[in-house]
DNA sequence: AATGAATGAGCATTCATTCAT
DNA sequence: GATGAATGAATGCTCATTCAT
């Protein structure tokens, strides 16, 4: 039953996300959330009370996902090199399986509709990328660079590639152009 | 007279190119923008028949800023290396100094409301940085990236340092922020 | 349930034929329409999401109401003239008991804001009206008139009268001046 | 420079007419009416400072046309038979050479846009057409019909001849269809 | 819990009218 | 006189939210 309810409520925020990368929060109707969800607008509202509800509820959905995949595979054992390499192609293979989700939290990473709330809770997942790259900079294996700049650094980038491969310009070839980025900011980062 | 109706188009889409960017095009009421760009509403509509209009105009203009300020001081005989680190001086530099249009190229470039028209206009502007870097290529000074990603790739990464300063991470240091990212880029990609 | 449902819309139509006969369609705000029935705004529009779709439901109904009175009483064995003298007193009777439907009739009649499909759905309750005069020219009793004139001619002759009584010329003698228009009409109509 | 001045009024008087008849009084803007005149927004108002002055002006136009054209060739020694033919012809005649007009008047006639006053002064220029059924019914050569009936009668019977062609049904034929229909609405009238 | 009718504030857009040039 | 930019009230329509069933 809990997990009916749990599962109703996804449903709405898979909707959710979709319609909002695609169409923008203000573009986006309640009313049609719930059509293309599959429910009554009264019932969006019984889990939802308020439009901003939802884009909160996507966003850590979302950003939940994006960090569980960016963990897989990471062997503690590993050099910085490795790691890196990891993430690196990690959330590349993420963000092309999950187009939708990964526009979305570029879209409203910024938004004044995500609360702080919100913000905070989501942060508290990541925290293992900054352990890595400050483990990597006291190795003397990463350049010394500013604070937090490393990691912005090093998703930018990574979004350049996912947006290219997103948008058809380099459909095949996908470890290729894996391979080849990941020298490209290596290369500049590491010492 | 003639310059007396640019200025006001000018303020209206001056005014556009804030909210648009603070709020979202669907979040910004016309009435809004009226009042702030200090007209009446039926004077905006005047000007711009639909909102479209607004936001496709406000695309091009900023956009043309933004040519016009990489273009500025680039040396025809400089070696790709120079042309490169005063490109990249440039573009972080006018980030700051007009984050509005900025932000505005960020979230709307991809924006169905951006007309394929305006897009490809604005397009025309932008064609001395492909050449720029292919000369790079053939004088065998930059790596042989797939053809566009490289433009794509200095302009995400360069970004990152923007959002850095407008969002205060770094507001000192900007000179010696600008020449460290460049070496971080630079290195990645040159030969 | 069901039957409110109905009943709200018929509300809205009805009050919708009122307010456009007397200020004609663009001079008739949805606002008032929906102040005058007694719902919100709002509401007006969930049951006809445009404002045309509000005049094509108040044609349809007027016609029918219209189709519905003239049939009344007419006996199937009785003479052609009978059934003429039937069908105008019908006619006019009904005009004066709901002289809003029958003025929007004329007014809209040829309104550009009338779909086809409206119009034709509509004709199709008129259709044994063109039979019984048809079948008076067979049986030589009227004249040979070009196909649909008479019944344009029986309608709008009798249109005059009903303006007349209408707009308050003869309000009372009513029975006297239906018989006395019959006389009229049926005298150059028939052999 | 009179008559310039006269001129560039009636070109405007005459575009409403066409206008208004076609989409309405609502639904023709004012500077849309300006616009199809040849002149500017503002010149409109100089002439009429308000939209209703134009509906009046056209209203005044339209039916001094129709006045005019129904005297034409009306022998005062003629019999009354033969000046109700003659009025019969005139009267389709213009409607089928203004329809503009014709419909005009129709759908304005009894519009709450003309004035009073407006509707007193055009009455004045159809005074003879009463003396000419009341000199009818005095000779015993008409029907005893109550007063202003008479009149109407006519009207509204030669709107249904003017329609039939103006529509397209009837396109050859004029003359034929206009005797044809004297017959009819003659032997009703005439004792 | 689920529905969808009802609400009314809000928005893009239109348009009669004014007025400086 | 002529122009057309400027105005702001008004209008069709949308949509987040509520609530009776």
């Amino acid at each position: 039953m809990s997990d009916d309810l749990n599962e109703k409520k996804a449903v709405i925020v898979r909707t959710a996300v979709r319609l909002f990368t695609e169409k923008g929060f203000h573009g986006t109707p309640t009313s049609f959330i719930a059509k293309e969800a599959g429910i009554s607008n009264g019932t969006l509202f019984h889990y939802f009370p308020m439009k901003e509800d939802l884009i909160n509820s996507a966003y850590a959905m979302a950003k939940s996902h994006l960090a569980a995949a960016l963990k897989a595979g990471i062997d503690r054992e590993s050099t910085i090199d490795g790691k890196a390499r990891c993430l690196w192609g990690n959330l590349i293979r993420w963000g092309i399986k999950n187009p939708d989700e990964f526009r979305f939290i570029e879209q409203f990473g910024c938004s004044p509709y995500i609360s702080k709330i919100t913000e905070e809770e989501t942060m508290n997942d990541f925290g293992f990328l900054e352990e890595i790259f400050m483990e990597g900079m006291r190795k003397d294996a990463i350049k010394k660079i500013p604070d937090t700049l490393v990691v912005e650094w090093f998703f930018e980038a990574n979004s350049a590639i996912i947006h290219r491969i997103i948008e058809g310009k380099n459909p095949e070839k996908i470890d290729e152009l894996i391979d080849v980025s990941f020298e490209l900011i290596w290369r500049g980062m590491s010492k």
